[in-house]
DNA sequence: TGCTAATATATCAAACAGATATATCAAATT
DNA sequence: AATTTGATATATCTGTTTGATATATTAGCA
């Protein structure tokens, strides 16, 4: 059975408010969306290469001068696709945190190791957390703009677990002292 | 440059505490390890043979009759990789929630959708914080075992961030009606 | 006895990550 | 004026991971 790429998804519902290039749509994914999604030239380029050939998007060159420069533009079935994914009640959830496996094999070292875990990991949440609270400030002016409050609801969710996170670095440090 | 694999280091932390077959490795990460790192027979079976060639751990056929059966048991070399990942300090930590990828596309559809994604979500959350309760209520009576502490700061890791979820839940379905 | 589920090893195609290759262009530096 | 740097832009490659599938044995149970 064909899998279900997922990429596809990220490619169509950020040319469903605009037309992109491939390097433009890296650079939508790297930013507010690279919180809770990923991706990578390596896989962009060719799922818009198969996102083509199956009509879910058209190519037109936009090439300003010398330099080769290909849009993409979604259409109507594109828009479908896009729809019945969003419809689709199933959804994939994943953590994948190092540091946590690194902390369930803490045992094998010393306690000071994973105490420095946390601390490392606790340095990095403070700092997403920070960018995040400066996008809610942003948007929450503006929560009438349909776009602007689902992007509000995910930064806030950053927000929120973010938050906890820290919470629990406190507790979790205290536990090992 | 040869990236470092990750399945490697949870092969090894699993085989740190007890000789494992493949199946056994499988189940193990199935298990309570599953919550923050997934692994496959795709990639724990061709990783049981890389590392055997790299002498990180040894074959021991251990085939109570006709069925084939072959135990891992890790090296002082295999432990050796195990501890400098451990005290490296950096540390890979990635969400990948369709659920959150929808709701920021939700736009393109009506509220009602992106409420009932919010609601599948909070079930999902709600049943996974039940189970994970359950193993630290029978976790926080022996912290003093050390395997115990490690497998209990992960947990409440995991019930710390599911509380904060459900929380947000609820203040994105106001949100949205 | 036959059926089903669990055990156990293993491989394959598709998807993905991260690095690299190639080249243009704009802005800053020398 | 020439050079360097960093951003733009497309694309591919290798290795890793996922999810599905193939194959076969064993235990329980009806």
């Amino acid at each position: 059975m064909a899998r279900e790429r997922k990429i596809d998804m990220v490619i169509l519902g950020l040319l469903s408010h605009e037309d992109l290039t491939g390097y433009d749509i890296k650079k939508r994914i790297d930013g507010a969306i690279s919180f809770f999604w990923k991706g990578s030239f390596g896989n962009i380029y060719p799922a818009l290469k198969d996102m083509e050939d199956q009509e879910l998007i058209t190519k037109k060159d936009v090439s300003d001068s010398g330099r080769e420069k290909i849009a993409y533009h979604i259409t109507r079935r594109g828009k479908k696709t896009l729809g019945d994914w969003l419809k689709d009640e199933q959804a994939n959830n994943e953590l994948r945190y190092e540091t946590l496996l690194k902390l369930f094999f803490g045992g094998v070292q010393d306690k000071k190791v994973s105490v420095r875990n946390i601390e490392v990991f606790e340095e990095q949440v403070r700092g997403d957390l920070e960018l995040l609270k400066e996008y809610a400030k942003t948007l929450k002016n503006s929560l009438d703009d349909e776009d602007h409050l689902y992007f509000y609801l995910t930064v806030t969710f950053g927000i929120d677990s973010y938050e906890a996170y820290l919470k629990w670095c406190a507790k979790a440090k205290k536990l090992l002292a």
